[in-house]
DNA sequence: AGCCTAAATGCAAAAAACTTGCATTTATAA
DNA sequence: TTATAAATGCAAGTTTTTTGCATTTAGGCT
């Protein structure tokens, strides 16, 4: 379970100290949810540790996301999203249930000639796809969707 | 100047007010910026509009950015920019000096195959490159660049 | 095992971006 | 010109995230 790895060790490694709090947000993350809001991550913290305070979620979710530790997501709704998975990835976003899906593959890798041609030199990209996860569209067969 | 896909006549033809104020903050959009935040715009517009609230500002880039009479930008800073082209493109931006260049392709046409496999009914996708345009990444030659 | 110190936490308050309620003003159409 | 629904302005409220500062604590050292 701690393998060389876990993001544990990866703060320890890089001198930060390993404090329960921080032990219960990895928990949270890595276990349980899979894209959680700041306010998520503090509630299902509250369990294992019981007073942990916003800002401390806050501040180790800046850290460790700075770190590359875990990830951070953005829906676009307004509030940022942390995930374990730290690797480069982007999302598929279901509007109805709220799923989301890892997309393993990188648009980038197929329009790189019309980036380059503005000669950026590139350092980074976001993609995410919204619609309707297969049981959601099922369920909304008569709408035409919109957009 | 006010062909019959001006956004002022778009406004009106849906029976929205030709409001000085809204007719202030489009000039801003077509005429002068590209990708202005409510707080840009509000500036922008008390040159020539002297009184105008940012509530107003808002309040309006919502309803035209809502009637697709202009377009909604989220380059990840927490804060919504508003232009005044309104069909789907993507944009290449500058992390130095903030220059946006507007892409006129589209990576979901790359990438429908591994999309459809989760079978989703897609409603709509972002994309966004951020790197350094050509004069940045020649000013800072030496520079690893990082991530 | 106990101590030391920098690092981490908690609390309260602030910042930043945006929204809402309500009274007043104004664009449009009769 | 007037009536009226829509739009605006103002003040106050939300929501999400950050900051300052006093207190606590993890982890190294003895």
């Amino acid at each position: 379970m701690a393998d060389n790895k876990d993001p544990g060790r990866l703060l320890a490694a890089r001198g930060y100290k390993l404090t329960r709090q921080r032990k219960a947000i990895l928990n949270v993350l890595t276990g349980n949810g899979q894209h959680l809001t700041a306010e998520e991550v503090h509630q299902q913290v509250q369990s294992q540790c019981p007073a942990v305070n916003l800002v401390t979620v806050y501040r180790n979710l800046n850290l460790m996301a700075e770190l590359g530790v875990i990830g951070r997501v953005d829906f676009g709704d307004g509030r940022a999203r942390f995930e374990a998975r730290a690797e480069h990835h982007h999302h598929l976003l279901c509007l109805k249930c709220g799923r989301v899906v890892e997309l393993n593959i990188c648009p980038l890798d197929y329009v790189t000639e019309p980036v380059t041609e503005h000669r950026f030199r590139v350092i980074g990209h976001r993609f995410k796809v919204f619609g309707y996860c297969a049981e959601c569209k099922y369920l909304m067969e008569d709408d035409t969707g919109g957009i």
